[in-house]
DNA sequence: GTCTATATTGCGATAGAC
DNA sequence: GTCTATCGCAATATAGAC
């Protein structure tokens, strides 16, 4: 079918064009011509060029309702931190540029950000932190501990893959690292860097 | 004097515009307005608006310097890792739309990601991946640690304060936890979370 | 140094043909 | 559904008066 085509083409253009350089750094000439359809597609298929935008938003955070599956987990909360670590690298892999969104969204907001990404973000932290307290409480985690050490491991994942532009010469990140990563994080996590 | 008081002026306002929205998503029209000078002002100080945006990108990334004291201490690697958490909170306390430019800079960069951002994260990277290192060598840190632990540091204090606006109803972001935030940060870093 | 007024280019959206 | 051509507006930069 013609028309899905040229609807798939536009949005995938527009995933790799709008993570690149931002809702205001494309404009809809460079994007209908990457895209190899006519200018006025943009408007007729979604709206105009913020349609489009808001339509790829949706699609990169929609995996964000997985999170729930780690929640409800019959598991101990330190395999429900390696359950978010998981998910989150194979998350990462899955969709290359959503990092791109996840930190242009935080840093200049546009107005989908209140509706799509503000309530994804939150999710995870509450999941993650709610993870750690259980830990705490059934006393798998040390006392004294605050919740938001749940952050942490987000920041310390979700870093990796923000800093790839400045570090991929420094440090590798091929997918075929990502189970020493885990481990690594596990480690690093669990018992700390001292002797 | 007149003069600098139009021109830092500018530079004010179009620090926190630039953070907030980006490069593309402010115009000199608006820039010069809130700034409280003519349009004109922008093109004949500072040769146009990126010619200004490159002049705030320095201004930010020039505290990135002080890092070298950090790698020139005579102290314990482990005190390396505390000073630098110090410093990069002080950082962001001093230069509160730090953040925004060092993240919109990685995600959608601009001509001036090469000269200015890219080395200044690089610096930071490398020196807290060496501090690790040498902590290793010198069995103050556990053996088979990966140097990369350092940039696990690194990405839990930056997300702290990248997510601010997606969490500041969740977790606590003042400055008077900062303290607090260290002592966390450095046993979470130093003896893990378990038991 | 600073202003106003304007030149020029590029933007997003759409009318109308097919 | 898709195209081309064009409209109206906003962008940056600058000429020229003071």
């Amino acid at each position: 079918m013609v028309k899905k085509d040229y609807r798939n083409n536009l949005i995938d253009t527009a995933t790799r064009l709008f993570a690149e350089r931002g809702l205001k750094g494309v404009g809809i000439r460079e994007l209908s011509k990457a895209a190899e359809v006519s200018i006025s597609m943009i408007s007729y298929h979604f709206g105009g060029k913020e349609g489009l935008y808001s339509l790829v938003l949706q699609e990169q955070f929609a995996c964000f309702e997985q999170i729930e599956t780690i929640r409800e987990l019959e598991a101990a909360p330190l395999e429900k931190i390696e359950a978010y670590i998981r998910w989150s690298i194979r998350r990462h892999r899955e969709y290359p540029y959503l990092m791109r969104f996840y930190t242009s969204e935080l840093t200049n907001p546009t107005p989908y950000f209140a509706t799509i990404v503000d309530p994804a973000i939150k999710k995870v932290i509450r999941i993650l932190m709610e993870t750690v307290e259980e830990g705490i409480r059934i006393r798998h985690f040390r006392q004294g501990l605050s919740c938001g050490y749940g952050a942490g491991m987000i920041g310390m994942v979700n870093y990796y893959f923000l800093s790839t532009l400045a570090t991929r010469e420094i440090v590798s990140h091929s997918p075929e690292r990502d189970e020493e990563l885990i481990r690594h994080y596990m480690d690093l996590f669990g018992k700390g860097i001292l002797t």
